[in-house]
DNA sequence: ACCTGAACACCGTTCAAGT
DNA sequence: ACCTGAACACCGTTCAAGT
């Protein structure tokens, strides 16, 4: 049951040699902070300057914007994956996934994460971002099997197209005053319905 | 009723002399080719190639990527918006909202255009953009009213909202080998509620 | 008025020289 | 081993010269 998970195919692993780990903390940091500011699309040589090193430095650690947005975003990921694993002893089965998707709404909304996911189902998409993807789907999985198996979700659901919709209330969700509300109230009609229950009053 | 929808803000609109108005023709032509064959992402200057023109000419008459591609898909945008006009004499106020988004998912999906649609969302969207997404929540919202009149939808549900969660299934199926059914199936699941319904035999 | 294409700017990526 | 920064490549955008 506590099978560890395997690191990404190409993330990047933190250098052995202090000065080579020093910059490339500095610039996973500096990335944060930026992609925080001002978006993940920032110019890589900004995150270069204020780092404070050369942006040959960048490509020996990341082989691409993805693998830096991977570096800088991995760590929080696990974290997730590792609440889905603490979450499958929840009481209430749809408690436990309940709770989960408004943790992972709060992690992809705001930072664009939620969008880079997203977009990132076409075939272009980075390997690594693939693999964030595939982290959140395993991680999903057995709590919404558990979910499923007290009568509690549609039984042609799956993972990918539960984490799909979730992504779409964080990016709506993104840029109302509110963001907090409007993402629990999207996530409720999500799962209860669009449509009104069919009631005796309603006709059809 | 039959009230003229706008025309959006910096549309470009067709030039009135001859060659101009050939040249504006062959770009919006090879932009909706190679928006085709390789995504919105396309380099402009291959558009420019294809049409057989200077890339000054592009400018002269789109002034960025966005309005570009509004030009190509405006008109199949008001289309759209004109076919929510039709539905609304459907007999079937669920039907007709529901055969609407079916358009729409026609519509979005491939071309890259759900995504564009919906990365639109953070405030960095272009004028035009907006302006598209706000022309077809017009013209679904005297559909999901008539919906939600006949007491079928959610009152607390929004059009944004509905149309927000429908370029999702649109991005979501894009990737998948039988997209059609596949958006057909998230589609049904949306709007039926991704949880099951409570029935007696199910606990909670 | 409109068109052309060279010139410019921006940003991602590489690589020779240096430690 | 790793770092630096100049050099290169790509692509969007502008503009002087031409019709």
């Amino acid at each position: 049951m506590q099978r560890s998970r395997p690191a990404p195919p190409s993330l990047p692993s933190r250098p052995t040699r202090t000065d080579a780990r020093r910059n490339y903390d500095s610039l996973v940091a500096a990335a944060d902070e930026l992609f925080g500011e001002r978006g993940t699309d920032v110019p890589l040589d900004d995150v270069v300057r204020r780092a404070g090193l050369g942006s040959g430095t960048l490509y020996r650690h990341f082989s691409s914007r993805d693998a830096l947005m991977a570096a800088v975003f991995w760590g929080r990921i696990e974290a997730l994956c590792k609440e889905a694993d603490r979450l499958l002893l929840a009481d209430s089965p749809v408690e436990g996934i309940v709770t989960w998707l408004r943790s992972l709404i709060g992690l992809t909304m705001r930072r664009g994460l939620a969008a880079a996911l997203a977009a990132d189902n076409k075939d272009g998409g980075s390997e690594l971002f693939r693999y964030c993807r595939q982290a959140l789907d395993t991680a999903a999985t057995p709590l919404l099997r558990r979910a499923k198996e007290d009568g509690a979700f549609h039984p042609d659901l799956e993972v990918s197209d539960l984490i799909t919709f979730t992504h779409a209330i964080a990016v709506a969700a993104e840029r109302a005053p509110d963001s907090e509300e409007h993402a629990d109230r999207l996530l409720r009609m999500l799962l209860d319905g669009l449509r009104t229950r069919d009631k005796p009053t309603a006709r059809l």
